[in-house]
RNA sequence: GGGCGCUUAGCUCAGUUGGUUCAGAGCACCUGCCUUACAAGCAGGGGGUCACAGGUUCGAGUCCUGUAGCGCCCA
């Protein structure tokens, strides 16, 4: 064995072979155990818009640690994997191909066709995530994995919509809504991007009508985007504007009182404006308000509609004319004026690809573009348009489709948020969810505090279809004309009539309760939403809507027939909703419709609150918050009990990593060239509490692996040239068939050397520990048995046990891979493997460094095996061979799979200070004789002697470690004790109380020498006049705490010992040098 | 406009409850080593006015205030 192993692990070769070892070995499976704690975690799950980044490997790292850990520590343990259907995104990829490739719309296509196409869509890029996730090592159970969309999600969501709907917190309304032309959907206010853009603000008159002599004529009005004027439907000036110019200049006045200097003249000048404002513009805004309050009207321009005037509070006297044209359907302002001032009504100018409607009158089928640039002509044309200035607009645009966004007036879906925010507040509040790092609350907190309504539907095609039916009752049982009380009541019997016959109509095959007949809809008497809840349920209105379209029923039961036909009676038409729900709300169940819910079953009374939800912070308020809403409201329980927020991956540049920038990394790239084992390393030493870390990359050169900076120049080309050996390589952005026949350039990142090079290290260690293992007998080892440096690792390694445990399980990543690196690297590799080589020649030590060997390394691996879990099970199982049975107290056999060996438990016993001071000591004179060693430029096979002075009791530490100087520095002792005589030429080095001096008679470079003592001397005067000085300051004497003060005294003599032994040494070297 | 962060070595980052032989790590750089686990390594070394300005304190990279620059989020 040991003479065919490699001096590499061989991770290409390893890593589906110890993935299979895994899977087969069922370790990933999770199931209810009542003799184990439950500890889960449900993955955030993927979009299949694409495949995972880094971002996603990051992620994905620190939950599959924290899983393998807790299995390791005995809970059963469940991580549920799953992707999500990312309704927007998933259909926009889809469409653009669509466009790209055959150029057809997704109406070319039809419904149908479209989302089996998204569905093909689906199936790939959920086949590479799931694969990119094993590659990784993720521990999974995959026997669960779901999709936002399967079955058993789309059950979870029916039931939590027909659950909201039922009790009235779901409902439809006209609202202003953030259009995207380009997707023809609405989009959330978090889909939106604002970019500032050049526009212009242009100035307009509207004619008064039948102006009163002394009246103006016309009111001025400005906008950025002129287009929109064809649908104002009133002119605003502000209710009082003298008292609102005073709150202004009274709001100036203090800012420019605690103003810095340089700031006072912008503001006086402001002041300034206000003030001729009020003499110049006053008395014409007060006389507009008059005629406002008097229902005075303009005329609109171009369309020659009446429009009033009327008071509000939006239009601001400071600014501009001081009126402000009114366009409820189209600014979101404009709309709470009307919600204000209801009788001007909104009139809404566009359809829904972008174009302008009917109510434009003769703009109508115009673009947006085009309609705004013949509004402005046709207004100059009339000498009504004024000025056009230059500005730079907030422009807001849609992040799906980088279009900009039109605000909308459309009927959608919402979910009242008072409650179920105040809840989901509460929870945080009273942390019965703990949000780490504690900052993030604050976002989560002010986000739902706002409580705004959830617009939960999506004009597309890809996703969970809203479960609402639209049903018209026979306009002949509505009757004639009546009061509005007596069409209420008579509606209401409808209602009750609909709902008994759709009861029936579920009775009859065996469901109840699966209908929910709503209240009337806005404004029509006629019409009401029935809410579905079960597919079956669905299907039955399906067949109802047939029937009333003359369809032949299929042959059917009597009772269903007879409630049919009951319904038929009642209505005329029956239509389902043709919107799909906002992936958020599917996406918000996740945490209990993947165990299954709304079905009870053990798995979710068992896992259920999950552990720990472990995701980055954009999308706390999207997601995080909305699952704690609906945990509470389907579970009466929260989701998780912890959120750990781990950093943002950012490029070089400080800018987010992306495919569409170029400057993504795609993590099998990094496992391709470091190893999978690496990329975790590297990602979670890379966790530590901040928001963002900076991942400079590059490309790496496919023909000589030199690796090239990416530029913000050239990430975005299809072709690179190779700085080193000049030949081109291809980019993602290859197209053409020229560049994509050049090899493609992996983009990587140097970062996970170190990483790389860790692992390294831990398989040569590893290595030459298994080498050694030979005639290993298992054994205990009596505390007696230990030596000095067993006793000190075994020290540390307690130290280092319960600081990574410790560090992990409060979510602080980084802090534990720096542990782990030092104490791997530092300690048991450069010290303890370095001393045990002396120890492993002499038979009479042999046997007890094996076992510390065998017992360390162990212990070693299952620290490290959650993050690095391929690497130490390859070596788990050479050592499983090697030494079968370890243990330093109690022998126990490895068992089969480092994944399920126990969590290695800190012994306090072991904890040492004075061993760890006895050896840091030794550490110490062994650096300063290496040190003299190397910059004497003595050469390694040449044997050195040295002496050292210091008191007995440091003398008696250093006894025992005699050997280990002629192992590690080829270094012979010649003297030591309290009172010895140095070398007559040496070059001496001075730690705290020890002095150690190489005997340098034949080797020394003196002016080398004597060059870096007036250094060393420089140093300590320097240190020698900061403490003296310090000392002198009375107030530092009285006032510091007293062991401080006798620190520094202390500190203060040694330094003074240091420098006159310098001052002779130097002498020494400068009477030797002048002799030579 | 509001919020959250960041600014420490050429680069990417650590730096606990404020205490002068702790300003540190990795990479990069320099010197010397193919020392039988590891050259993806070993032994050493150089390099920082801790963004700037104030303040609190006997004492500030660390606490407070302000300024500048950068990033992200929200309006």
């Amino acid at each position: 064995m040991k003479s065919t192993l490699a001096n590499r692990f061989d991770y290409q070769e390893a890593q589906q072979r110890i993935y299979k070892f895994w899977e087969s070995g069922g370790y990933f499976n999770a199931e209810p155990n009542p003799d184990k704690k439950p500890y889960s975690i449900v993955i955030p799950p993927p979009n299949v818009t694409g495949a995972l980044h880094l971002g996603h490997a990051l992620n994905n790292t620190l939950q599959d640690t924290m899983i393998r850990m807790k299995r390791m520590q005995g809970f059963e343990t469940l991580w549920m994997p799953g992707t999500d259907h990312a309704g927007i995104a998933t259909q926009a990829v889809v469409e653009k191909r669509l466009t790209e490739e055959e150029g057809k719309t997704r109406h070319d296509l039809g419904r149908e066709a479209l989302v089996e196409r998204i569905w093909d869509w689906k199936h790939q890029y959920e086949a590479r995530i799931l694969s990119q996730l094993k590659q990784m090592g993720c521990s999974c159970d995959w026997r669960r994995t779901r999709f936002t969309l399967d079955d058993v999600c789309a059950r979870a969501v029916r039931e939590t919509f027909f659950d909201l709907f039922s009790k009235g917190l779901i409902y439809r309304g006209k609202r202003l809504v953030n259009w995207d032309t380009h997707l023809q959907t609405a989009v959330s206010d978090d889909e939106v991007k604002h970019v500032l853009v050049k526009g212009h603000f242009w100035h307009f008159k509207y004619p008064i009508i039948d102006p009163k002599p002394g009246e103006p004529t016309y009111v001025k009005i400005a906008t950025t985007r002129p287009e929109t004027m064809l649908g104002d439907t009133a002119v605003a000036v502000h209710p009082d504007p003298a008292s609102a110019l005073d709150k202004v200049e009274r709001e100036l006045r203090e800012k420019l009182a605690s103003a810095p200097d340089k700031e006072k003249d912008a503001l006086q000048q402001q002041v300034d404006a206000i003030a001729e404002r009020r003499k110049s513009m006053l008395p014409q805004l007060e006389e507009l308000r008059d005629m406002a309050l008097d229902s005075r009207k303009v005329m609109l321009p171009l369309m020659n509609r009446e429009i009033p005037l009327v008071a509000d509070s939006w239009a601001k006297p400071e600014l501009g004319s001081g009126c402000v044209k009114i366009t409820p359907a189209h600014d979101a302002n404009d709309y709470d004026v009307w919600q204000r001032n209801l009788d001007i009504g909104a009139i809404n100018i566009l359809n829904t690809d972008g174009t302008l409607n009917e109510n434009a009158g003769k703009y109508e089928n115009l673009t947006v573009k085009q309609s705004r640039k013949q509004v402005v002509a046709d207004l100059e044309e009339l000498d009504l348009l004024g000025e056009i200035e230059d500005r730079e607009i907030e422009l807001a645009h849609s992040d799906r489709s980088k279009t900009p966004i039109e605000p909308f007036l459309a009927d959608q879906w919402f979910v009242k948020m008072d409650e179920p925010a105040q809840s989901a507040m509460d929870a945080v509040t009273d942390e019965r969810v703990k949000i780490l790092p504690a900052r993030y609350r604050k976002a989560y907190l002010d986000w739902l505090g706002e409580k705004r309504d959830w617009c939960i539907s999506r004009n597309l095609w890809w996703g969970h279809r809203i479960p609402v039916w639209s049903v018209q009752f026979r306009s002949g049982l509505l009757g004639g004309l009546g009061s509005t009380a007596r069409i209420r009541e008579r509606t209401g019997g409808l209602r009750n009539e609909l709902q008994e016959a759709l009861d029936s109509l579920a009775r009859s095959i065996g469901l109840s309760d699966d209908y929910y007949v709503s209240e009337n809809v806005e404004g029509s008497s006629a019409t009401c939403f029935v809410g579905v809840k079960s597919k079956e349920a669905r299907d039955q209105l399906a067949d109802v809507a047939g029937r009333l379209r003359d369809i032949p029923p299929v042959p059917t039961t009597d009772q269903r027939h007879a409630a049919m036909e009951a319904i038929a009676a009642l209505t005329q038409e029956v239509e389902e909703d043709s919107d799909v729900l906002d992936t958020w709300f599917s996406s918000a169940l996740w945490p209990h419709s993947t165990l299954g819910w709304p079905e009870k079953n053990e798995s979710l009374d068992y896992f259920y609150p999950t552990s720990v939800l472990i995701t980055s912070r954009d999308i706390i308020t999207l997601w995080v918050a909305r699952m704690v809403l609906s945990g509470l409201n389907n579970m009466g329980e929260i989701p998780f009990r912890e959120v750990f927020i781990h950093p943002k991956i950012l490029d070089g540049y400080g800018e987010t990593m992306s495919k569409s920038k170029g400057n993504g990394v795609d993590p099998l790239d990094v496992i391709e060239k470091f190893g999978p084992d690496a990329l975790r390393f590297g990602l979670a030493h890379l966790t530590t509490e901040t928001q963002d870390v900076r991942m400079p990359v590059q490309f790496e050169c496919p023909y000589c692996d030199a690796a090239v900076e990416q530029t913000k120049k050239n990430r975005e080309l299809p072709r690179v040239a190779c700085k080193k050996c000049g030949k081109e390589f291809s980019t993602q952005w290859a197209r053409t068939e020229e560049d994509q026949a050049l090899a493609r350039g992996a983009v990587v990142s140097e970062r996970f050397e170190q990483a790389r090079n860790f692992c390294n290290k831990l398989w040569n260690a590893s290595r030459f520990c298994l080498m050694n293992l030979d005639g290993y007998e298992a054994g205990t080892v009596a505390d007696a048995d230990l030596a000095v440096e067993d006793r000190w690792l075994l020290s540390r390694l307690a130290a280092v046990t319960e600081q990574v445990t410790e560090r992990l399980e409060s979510y602080h990543f980084a802090e534990a891979m720096r542990a782990l690196y030092d104490f791997a690297w530092d300690d048991f590799c450069s010290f303890y493997v370095e001393i045990a080589k002396e120890r492993l020649q002499n038979d009479a030590t042999r046997g007890t460094a094996q076992r510390i060997l065998a017992h360390s390394l162990d212990t070693l691996l299952r620290l490290l095996h959650p993050v690095i879990p391929f690497i130490t099970e390859e070596i788990w199982q050479l050592l499983n061979k090697a030494a079968p049975q370890r243990g330093l107290t109690k022998l126990s056999a490895g068992t089969e799979s480092i994944m399920i060996a126990r969590w290695s438990e800190a012994d306090p016993g072991r904890r040492d200070s004075e061993i760890e001071a006895q050896f840091a000591t030794f550490q110490r004179v062994l650096g300063a004789v290496r040190e003299i060693r190397s910059r004497q430029n003595i050469a390694p096979k040449t044997a050195i002697e040295f002496s050292v002075q210091a008191d007995e009791a440091t003398i008696g530490l250093l006894e025992p470690m005699k050997a280990y100087f002629e192992s590690m520095a080829n270094a012979s002792v010649a003297a030591w004790g309290a009172d010895i005589e140095p070398p007559a030429i040496n070059a001496p080095l001075n730690l705290q109380g020890i002095d150690v001096f190489v005997d340098l008679a034949g080797l020394i470079d003196v002016s080398a020498e004597i060059e870096r003592l007036e250094k060393d001397e420089a140093k300590t005067q320097n240190l020698i006049q900061g403490k003296g000085k310090k000392l002198d300051n009375a107030s530092f004497v009285d006032r510091a705490p007293a062991d401080v003060v006798q620190k520094e005294r202390d500190s203060l003599a040694q330094l003074e010992e240091q420098l006159r032994t310098i001052l002779k040494a130097l002498a020494d070297l400068r009477g030797q040098d002048e002799n030579k």
